[in-house]
DNA sequence: CTTGGCTTGTGAAACCTTTCACAAGGCAAG
DNA sequence: CTTGCCTTGTGAAAGGTTTCACAAGCCAAG
């Protein structure tokens, strides 16, 4: 099994585990490929395939248990564990990101927040005490934070990444509009809110430029 | 040329038009699809393929002219007008979004927001007066917002997203933690941060358990 | 005008993901 | 035990995206 996963089935994976814990919370104790793909927007075939990876976690002809396969994914997906988090960037989404309580309901624990500007530094937001960036590294390194989340302004965010990464993070958040470079040994996901905006406006733009349905332009 | 564009071309168009208004404030004219595509984390043949689905933009030998190519992305992505936003939910993201100046200088301009809570309802926020969600319905058709933004806990989300369509939007950005079912008509995406955290978590634990490198657990 | 060096645009090949379809096997009823 | 229905796990086929590789063509220098 377990070979190159690919970053969908990931995906897909943590859908169906959110799924899962849905259905164990309301009691429900087998469920089908077919009964998990539906809300997960996949196919039955899809769910099969991407637990096949990793295993064998049916019964034919009756389907998956649902706790254990809970309990199989959390495992799969690192999540049996919690994660700490530092948080560069205390700004309008940095602060949204502290507050909001999900987070550490799912086990990643925001353990740093740092910001460069001096007025905010020594504040504390939602229990954090906010440190300035310049003691990133050292701060970084003696709370072994796994994964940095760069929530900064776009033109220091490179930066900030490659000294995320030589502290020791090994998996970055990035939710400046950059593509950041790799870094050797660290994972990076960037989380553009305009680039999908302007993806839905690529739609609405072409639906609106063929069909003659719509009246209301500009 | 244009056929049905892969959602990751999209993507990537819109990667590329960022770093060709930076190119053109810096100055400079005319770009090769190498130049161009270096900081997309692209290649040069990606770069050129994701063009001629559009047209013949460059020329043999020399490149592309940055302010023509600027325009022609304008164009293709719905870029060279400016899309009205309704946003529902006035939470820590909500608020985060209204407060990003960001999107109203790219043209996404906020016209409606609207909130469960009758303590937010009638406030203002960033300069949007809140109104309540019973008012949404309306107020979207009266506004002629073409793309909602969801930003509510994720139990109201499928509900806001179909009023949201009836009330005639065109596409949705949802940054509530479910996978909304599809709605004819409306172009849907989901922004889930949680999702990409586990993601990373992933990364991470599948990072840890082979190499006998790191040290530090949980 | 000719030569040499670049760069685009694009079919073809390689690679990856999703869907299909079916054998293997569980379960319940009789 | 047998029959009928259901569901998994999985090779094979289909469908899509990315990479390769090269002819076509521009430009500058001589």
């Amino acid at each position: 099994m377990s070979g190159r996963i690919s970053d969908s089935t990931v995906r897909r994976l943590s859908l169906y585990l959110r799924i899962l814990r849905d259905l164990e919370r309301a009691g429900v104790e087998v469920v089908s490929s077919a009964r998990l793909a539906q809300p997960a927007g996949a196919t039955s075939a899809q769910v099969r395939k991407d637990l096949s990876h990793f295993g064998s976690f049916g019964q034919r002809g009756r389907g998956y248990s649902v706790a254990p396969l809970v309990h199989a994914l959390q495992e799969i997906l690192g999540l049996s564990r919690s994660w700490r988090l530092a948080l560069v960037g205390v700004g309008k989404i940095g602060t949204a990101l502290l507050g909001y309580a999900g987070l550490a309901r799912r086990g990643f624990d925001v353990v740093a927040a740092f910001d460069a500007d001096d007025a905010k530094v020594g504040t504390q937001a939602f229990g954090q005490t906010i440190r300035c960036v310049s003691e990133l590294q050292p701060v970084v390194a003696e709370t072994r934070a796994q994964i940095g989340v760069i929530a900064t302004p776009a033109p220091v965010a490179a930066e900030v990444a490659s000294e995320l990464a030589r502290a020791g993070v090994g998996a970055i958040l990035n939710f400046a509009p950059v593509e950041l470079s790799e870094i050797d040994g660290v994972s990076i996901r960037t989380v553009d809110i305009v680039l999908e905006l302007e993806g839905l406006s690529y739609l609405l733009a072409e639906a609106a430029g063929r069909p003659a349905s719509d009246g209301a332009e500009g």
